[in-house]
RNA sequence: GGGCCUGUAGCUCAGUUGGUUAGAGCGCACGCCUGAUAAGCGUGAGGUCGGCUGUUCGAGUCAGCCCAGGCCCA
């Protein structure tokens, strides 16, 4: 027999499992398979009847393709069902999408070229409905393309009837209880498009706008300030808004002089006296006093041209940057003013229409547009003296996007969720939620408890309707329990657009009167709702609503904007109207920056797209991406890292195949041997697979899946390729198929199979599934349909572990020693080295004899254990505990195992065979010729 | 400017109640093997633990300040 024909007798690995993933092709191929046999469905009906767990999904916003942050969400939330589904719990997911507002409505018209303006309302909401829906179904796709499992075919969708009619519910409740109110804010305004704007409609060019001094005569000095011919100054640019003034703003901190020139007096900020004393020409002037803006608390001005007060208030926004350091104040034509106004309690002025024009309460000046009023403002001010000078300047200032023309800020009509009703509630059921990370609590609380009542009005047409109606003689708004059920399910037949498409009396309940002064003709609020309160109710609209899941949610997970958004808005309906949270705890992620750290961004061109990474790598990249990192705070992601994972799966990868390779003529129904059988290091090998085991389930119990990434690659690199599967290749292959040495080492093989292939699988659902393919002898379809591995108590043997780890240290120091040897040129590979060991120690000394094959532990020919304190050869390695000399082995390689003994030659029939394997051949191979 | 968070080898992560020369894997370098082979094995070089100042017998671990970065506000 020659050498070739010896390698017929060994049981080399053989498994048609392919080394290379090749997943962005076959990853869609298993996808398919999953939706071919409903794989959804098969797990929810493996758990029927079984404890739930729910998972909650935050909608995305249906627009555009999905990017990184997406993916990081996404797969996170699919790690969690399938880990909690293979534990054993019914964990259905169900996703869903938040479809209304104004990026939709912007898409439309920029992309469409629709003006909203100029449609009617029931068309352009059907626009918006096609394009939201067709990004559904793109997110959708890719978001399957990630691999995660959930009711694709029953996803939630905030325009869907049911939705709509369950947040109006919610809305309707809200109001029953006291919560809703109306009042006043501060909003862009377009005059040349009649409407509000969002922030988003806005863009700011360069615009000519004159530039005055207006000296405010002091009515009231209250001690501190004369009263004779003194005037606090102020600067504006908008002088048409003066007959809106309200108040005068300084900032506490500031140092303010009191100059004179000539017989009048001036207050303004000392810093800026000289700059102004300049631009208004005035010579010859002093500075007669200095104030600490708060020692002016309670000075009173006098309006200019009307007999109205203007009192000193106090405010931050207050800056030197530019100006006089007294800012003029009308709470309806600004933001910081408004508030303001709202602390001072100054009341709200707005005396421009929707048009632009003034009305009746700025007298002079009805009907005038306001951009004309400044020259009469001006003119006004000149008269009375109080101006103390004009000029121009360019500034940008803000235009709406699409008449490119200036836009004002108004005090509006809005709806109010008023917070300060159920604040302390809401703090309340903070505290009896479980936040991950711990900070969470914190960072929510100090929201709720900061934040101001919720503007929930949008003067937008994509939405949904505030179902509200005003009466047409009072005014008075007319919403009821019997109105808002009315409507309820009106929407959940006919869907929000009916709200547009009926007559208000389509709309009422029949014999609808107001309960102010019994008129029964109204109008309907043509407002919508805050989208934040679309998604914000998905709780009542969904886990209220649907069969297979439960109120309140066992987890919401989203990243950590959504502490000012989603756990936020839903937390807020939900203390609203049930007094609790809709979720029992909530897990955060961090956002993805790229390799160095810094934010995505296109322009920036660090982007990483996850579509494209799903192409060149897959997947189960990317997911193992996810798992390797610690997403509770923020993730790097690069082609590097990419590449970096792409490695670690390869090991992962090689593992399962060799553990396939080697299991190929096992049958565990017939060929697993019994625990208290086992070679020793097999059931080491059990101990640590339990140990991972334990690890394992604490980390994906935690959520903590880069310790589970962490452990499993650990273990199959350290553990098994390198020591245990390295160590085992010589039974494996040299021995007969039915020996009970290699059996049992298949046994432990086949356990670490199964058991790897199910702890790894919420992170790699392909591979695994690929894998499952594969193994011997198991009865379920798919390893989703399995439960996860449990610690076996009993085969953790303590003293055992200890032995063995005490054993891989001193292998360490022999494997120094082999390594020397080799680069010494002694030795090529380990099998051609003869071990002498010198322990030092009678402890080491009764470890290594207590094994009675150290050559074969080691992977070398030939091993002599000397007694302890014997001296060592010369050019020992010395290690802890242990010496180590290597030298060639003596002896002739055997062709078949390729160890090197004495005895090769000694038989007849198989002279090039060392005895080991002479015997085998001549038992088991008699026929191999 | 405010609330919250992050900063340990090139990369991803460990570092127990503060306690000896700070660990692992990947990557890298060098070598072995060619019976896991577009694999596998071995050895090795890499860290002022973001910086500074404190508390302490002793700090990656505690406190303060600063720097860099992130989310959310103003």
């Amino acid at each position: 027999m020659k050498g070739l024909e010896y390698k017929k007798t060994l049981r080399l690995p053989q498994t048609d499992f392919p080394m290379r993933g090749n997943l962005p092709n076959r990853e869609p191929e298993m996808q398919q398979w999953w939706e071919d046999i409903d794989i959804y469905r098969l797990v929810r009906k493996e758990r029927e009847g079984k404890p739930k767990f729910i998972l909650h999904d935050g909608p995305p916003y249906a627009n555009g393709d999905i990017h990184i942050g997406h993916a990081l969400n996404k797969i996170l939330k699919d790690f969690i069902i399938r880990y909690k589904s293979l534990q054993g719990y019914d964990a259905p997911y169900i996703p869903g999408w938040d479809t209304h507002g104004l990026p939709i409505e912007h898409a439309i018209s920029t992309k469409k070229g629709v003006d909203r303006k100029k449609t009617d309302p029931v068309t352009f909401r059907e626009q918006c409905k096609e394009y939201a829906l067709s990004f559904v179904e793109k997110q959708k796709s890719q978001f399957k393309r990630l691999g995660v499992r959930g009711d694709w075919e029953n996803p939630y969708i905030t325009l869907r009837p049911e939705y709509e009619a369950q947040q109006i519910r919610i809305f309707g409740d809200m109001v029953k209880k006291g919560y809703i109110y109306r009042g006043y804010r501060s909003v862009y305004w377009s005059p040349s498009s009649e409407t509000a704007l969002a922030d988003a409609e806005v863009e700011y060019k360069d615009k000519r706008s004159p530039s005055i001094y207006v000296a405010f005569p002091v009515k009231k000095g209250n001690g501190v300030l004369p009263e004779e011919q003194t005037s606090i100054v102020i600067w504006t640019t908008t002088p048409w808004t003066i007959p809106a003034n309200l108040a005068i703003a300084l900032n506490r901190e500031f140092q303010y002089a009191l100059v004179k020139a000539g017989d009048r007096q001036f207050l303004l900020a000392d810093e800026l006296v000289d700059d102004v004393m300049k631009l208004a020409e005035i010579d010859g002037y002093e500075k007669v006093q200095i104030f600490r803006g708060e020692e002016l608390e309670g000075v009173v001005c006098r309006h200019p041209f009307y007999d109205r007060e203007s009192p000193v208030v106090f405010g931050d926004h207050v800056t030197l940057d530019a100006g006089t350091g007294c800012v003029h104040t009308a709470p309806g034509h600004g933001a910081e003013d408004f508030e303001l106004g709202q602390k001072y309690n100054l009341g709200v002025l707005c005396p421009v229409d929707e048009k632009g024009c003034f009305t009746a309460e700025a007298p002079g000046f009805e009907g005038l547009f306001y951009d004309d009023a400044n020259k009469l403002v001006t003119e006004k001010l000149r008269e009375g003296g109080h101006l103390l000078k004009l000029a121009f300047i360019t500034h940008q200032y803000p235009h709406d996007w699409r008449t490119k023309q200036p836009v004002i800020f108004r005090a509006t009509e809005q709806w109010f969720a008023s917070i300060d009703g159920f604040r302390e509630k809401m703090l309340e059921a903070i505290k009896g939620v479980k936040w991950t990370p711990a900070w969470g609590e914190v960072r929510l609380h100090n929201m709720v408890a900061d934040r101001g009542d919720w503007c929930i009005s949008r003067q937008r047409v994509w939405g949904v309707p505030l179902p509200i109606f005003y009466c047409e003689s009072c005014s008075h708004p007319l919403i009821n329990d019997d109105t808002i059920e009315h409507i309820a399910d009106l929407f959940a037949k006919e869907g929000s657009s009916s709200w547009f498409a009926k007559d208000t009396e389509e709309l009422l309940p029949k014999g609808a009167v107001c309960p102010e002064c019994g008129g029964d003709s109204f109008r309907k609020e043509t407002d919508t709702m805050d989208v934040w309160f679309d998604s914000g109710s998905s709780h009542a609209a969904v886990l209220m609503q649907r069969e297979e899941t439960v109120w309140p949610a066992d987890l919401y997970l989203e990243g950590s904007d959504q502490y000012r958004g989603w756990f936020n808005s839903s937390l807020s309906t939900a203390v609203a109207t049930k007094g609790e949270a809709p979720y029992k705890a909530v897990l955060s992620h961090g956002f993805t920056l790229d390799g160095e750290g810094r934010k995505m961004s296109k322009s920036l061109g660090n982007t990483i797209d996850p579509l494209k990474v799903m192409k060149q790598y897959g997947a189960d990249i990317l997911r193992l991406w996810v798992a390797s990192v610690d997403y509770q705070a923020d993730v790097r992601v690069s082609d590097d890292i990419l590449k970096q994972i792409a490695e670690v799966y390869r090991k992962i990868r090689n593992t399962f195949r060799f553990l396939l390779g080697n299991l190929a003529d096992f049958n565990p129904k017939t060929d697993r041997v019994s625990h208290g059988q086992m070679d020793e290091l097999d059931q080491y090998a059990l101990v640590k697979l339990q140990r991972l085991v334990q690890r394992v389930t604490k980390a994906y119990d935690e959520y903590e899946f880069h310790m589970v990434y962490h452990a499993v690659h650990h273990f199959c690199t350290v553990f098994m390729s390198q020591f245990y599967l390295d160590v085992l290749k010589d039974r494996l292959y040299i021995l007969p198929e039915e020996d009970a040495k290699r059996r049992s080492s298949q046994t432990v093989l086949y356990e670490a199979l199964l058991t790897l292939v199910k702890m790894i699988h919420p992170i790699l659902p392909h591979t695994t599934e690929e894998v499952w393919k594969y193994v011997p002898g198991v009865e379920a379809v798919s390893v989703q349909l399995t439960d996860f591995p449990q610690v076996d108590e009993a085969l953790l043997d303590n003293e055992l572990e200890a032995k063995w780890d005490a054993f891989l240290d001193l292998r360490d120091v022999a494997l120094k020693a082999l390594e020397e040897a080799r680069n010494a040129k002694v030795i090529g590979n380990s099998l051609g080295a003869a071990v002498d060991l010198y322990p030092t120690t009678e402890e080491t000394h009764r470890l290594l004899s207590s094994l009675d094959n150290l050559a074969e532990l080691l992977i070398v020919s030939q091993v002599k254990l000397h007694d302890p304190g014997t001296e060592a050869a010369e050019g020992a390695v010395a290690g802890e505990g242990l010496q180590v000399k290597i030298s060639p082995a003596e002896g002739g390689k055997c062709e078949r195992c390729w160890v090197i003994s004495p005895a090769v030659g000694k038989s007849e029939s198989h002279p090039k065979l060392c005895g080991r394997c002479a015997d085998i051949v001549e038992k088991h191979y008699a026929d191999v010729k």
